[in-house]
DNA sequence: ATCTAAAATAACACGATGTCAGATTCTGAA
DNA sequence: TTCAGAATCTGACATCGTGTTATTTTAGAT
């Protein structure tokens, strides 16, 4: 367990079409941040609109001129983790070269990703157990990684690197063991050591699909002799 | 997907010390079933005391005379299922013999009650994000396995049988993909089938503590050569 | 400086919670 | 069988958070 600095990563305000700030865009930077802020400190449980609103300048009601309730302020925070991660797991779904590297690069990504955004992450899961439309956007999201990663198992199962198996349903857990791993381990202060994190599930991504002969230090290997 | 039956176990009264049965035991015991029942046809997030208390013959305050709220009632009913798993997945941790059988075995164990009680374990994870002290009481639930399974590779990695690496965060990782993947899979109808879920499982585990080769037909290697 | 549309607010109705005093229903002793 | 005390249940209330709306305030273009 260790942990030292927490600056919340801020959200920044879209310039307009009309090229100017408005007063509309800086009020919803402003509870977008508030919320970051209070989810680095409080579970999503302690979150009321009157408690976000309390460290805006402005009242609880306006709250509802920029999201319909609490869970859709969620899903917008989800949103743009949500491209932070897919931006860092692509090489391994997409890439060319090694897969046993790629796959180690993916999972350095991802693990970086979430000891960044672990609060926010964590406020995500929380609050879709209590909102359908929520639940359903995070099922999407994780639906998206199940499907690429499905589909480079048998990619690689076709061409011998990975043994013959029902590829889906080890994605789906393996898939689900990195969602809750790293929401567990950096969803909330004092967050685990990334270092350790990271290396028990690339132990067990290759063990499993690649075999440990690969787990050999870090880069050695790069075809298959 | 699969599902067809769905008798949700009930839940019994224990004879008093008197010998009898009160009143006040069957009136708590139909609550209990009552939120059982619900939680086989609704998620957490639906249940009210108002709602719950509708299928009971009585009224919405009695129920605090039972319960301090519904997470209480929650905590109590995971304590069944909670049993029911330490029993069954007691053999990998404590018994002799080969740990690739004992470990399939538990496993298998581990899927068939997970089977049985999917609903009641995705409504006390879905509870336990809104209540501090359930949130406590499932981490805890979890940390015993941590340590059971952490100290089992320890034993296992002194004799050689699994490679040198830092026991717990993998014993974290494997646990809460157990978790997670059986709420998933089970924990909302349609449920999925039971057999591809432990065979990813079972694949995972194995490759990943013991190595692959050891993945063959069920019980065919009972000792290392 | 004025005017208008955008933004913020105050006040309201609603729904769920948890409590409590009083009513009702059991129970078993006479 | 009766009835007193205890156990159980209920209705009514106070509280809190939500989401809406009618109205006021403010920004910024002309």
């Amino acid at each position: 367990m260790s942990d030292s600095e927490q600056l919340s990563s801020r959200i920044h305000v879209n310039p307009q079409p009309s090229g100017k700030i408005g007063k509309s865009e800086r009020t919803r930077a402003a509870i977008l941040n508030a919320a970051v802020d209070f989810l680095w400190t409080h579970p999503f449980r302690d979150m009321t609109v009157n408690s976000l609103m309390a460290s805006t300048g402005v009242g609880r009601s306006a709250f509802y001129q920029y999201f319909k309730d609490l869970h859709e302020l969620m899903e917008i925070l989800l949103d743009t983790v949500k491209g932070e991660i897919m931006a860092v797991t692509g090489p391994w779904f997409t890439g060319v070269g090694d897969p046993v590297v790629l796959l180690r690069e993916s999972l350095d990504g991802l693990v970086e990703v979430c000891y960044q955004q672990g609060p926010i992450l964590r406020a995500t899961t929380d609050a879709a157990t209590t909102d359908e439309r929520l639940e359903k956007a995070w099922a999407q999201f994780i639906k998206r990684f199940n499907d690429g990663v499905t589909t480079r198992i048998e990619a690689d199962q076709a061409q011998g690197l990975i043994p013959d198996f029902d590829a889906r349903p080890v994605a789906i857990a393996l898939n689900l063991m990195d969602a809750y791993t790293l929401i567990e381990a950096f969803g909330r202060r004092p967050r685990s050591k990334p270092e350790q994190v990271r290396e028990a599930l690339v132990r067990i991504w290759i063990s499993t699909l690649y075999g440990s002969e690969w787990l050999g230090n870090e880069s050695s290997n790069l075809v298959r002799t």
